[in-house]
DNA sequence: GTTGTATAACTACCATACTAGTATGATTAA
DNA sequence: TTAATCATACTAGTATGGTAGTTATACAAC
């Protein structure tokens, strides 16, 4: 039970997306650690809610592979999978790299504009050291390439799909590795871009991607128990 | 109310699946039309089940984009989202123009043969002009590639993320355009791939992923009503 | 000490009751 | 005729009770 806050602040209107969002929080955040074990009930009583929405939220959890639900026995916070994350990259990188190319074309001033705010942030971020917020900036820094091509829906869904590969970049950020070759990717990125170079700034894009890769080994060695297999 | 069907066979286990895939086919299938209006209540009385399943399929089918649940108001099955519609493709494109490489060196004898027999199934839907099979031939000859490439997952997500691109393939292959092209397609990808030429195959793929696109307006045409905008 | 079994204490699943919003249509007033 | 208001009949959201399945433990037999 440990790491359930019980802040009752609802973020969204509805009790479901509140148990959600607050579950979800926790277990990218390692919170709740990989293998720790939840119940519809527990929660319920913690965040003093019905079952039925922290159910939902249970379901949507599992659904992008955070929860592990067994029927008449169980809940568990998944352990790390590294060929789930794997394929979350994948798909990442295959698909940022098309983004990536159509946004030098498509990306108009004020989005330019707002990369190039974002970037800023994260340089404070820097000084600093406050990896939450690099953690959501970097977030931004791509959503805003989505947003810039239409293709926002594209963006949730590559979100969704990649909590396990979420939860190792937040591991990257805590283990202290050096955050400003991140921040220095992006810049080039934005350049590359503002200057319409689509086939550096599609293989900037594929090396930024890989970057999580090289420190898989790294992380599982410092972190077992996080890891399946 | 009309089109939900009452035959109880359940697929899986759980009520909640069973809800699931019933309204899920249903909706490809284009039985319950684009628009219809449906709720829980009424659901749940028709497949002689409680709420809650139906609720929690409804969900499922809501982040899918196949529902459109408002609250305290009603449930309806989406119109097809033709800005959706090349989302989904978009990601299908590139995802898939990676993993026809991949597979050049991944599948092994008796992949590549479960690939010719697909084909070969697929010559046999034409003949009896069995769309339905051919549909599922389809997807299984995708599914063959993404398994040899050990990335299942990735396959399953791209399938729930194209619902409403699988309701345009759906009218296409019941608008009774030229299916033989769609056989050819596959035929022709399949001997690049056992021939190992990368760049052929990739190139054959993404031109296979680019048919719907070009029928996109003439379908729209012929079945207004099942679309938005 | 090891194995088999009964049982008690969980679990998620499902059914149902209740709440609180929303749409609609009749009624009334202008 | 039109516009506003209220009653009513919906809806999905939430709460809760009961069921069936699983797991762990205690204890008996070997």
């Amino acid at each position: 039970m440990k790491g359930i806050s019980t802040t009752n602040t609802r973020i969204n209107g509805s009790t479901r997306d509140f148990v959600y969002y607050t579950l979800k929080d926790q277990i990218i955040n390692l919170e709740l650690e990989p293998g720790t074990k939840i119940s519809e009930k527990e929660v319920s009583e913690k965040l003093k809610v019905s079952r039925t929405p922290v159910r939902e939220a249970f379901l949507k959890l599992a659904q992008e592979d955070l929860l592990g639900v067994f029927p008449q026995s169980g809940t568990i916070v998944t352990q790390i999978d590294l060929s789930l994350v794997e394929e979350g990259r994948f798909i990442r990188e295959n698909i940022e790299k098309a983004i990536v190319r159509e946004a030098c074309e498509a990306l108009d001033d004020d989005q330019l504009f707002q990369l190039e705010t974002n970037i800023r942030l994260q340089e404070l971020c820097l000084e600093k050291e406050s990896h939450h917020k690099l953690f959501e900036l970097d977030d931004e820094f791509h959503k805003i390439l989505f947003e810039g091509c239409n293709k926002i829906r594209t963006w949730n869904m590559i979100r969704q799909m990649n909590s396990h590969f979420d939860r190792l970049r937040m591991l990257r950020l805590v283990a202290d590795h050096n955050w400003s070759v991140l921040v220095a990717q992006h810049k080039e990125i934005f350049h590359f871009i503002s200057d319409k170079k689509r086939d550096e700034a599609e293989a900037s894009m594929a090396l930024h991607l890989k970057l999580v890769d090289l420190e898989k080994g790294k992380l599982k060695e410092q972190y077992p128990g996080f890891f399946n297999e």
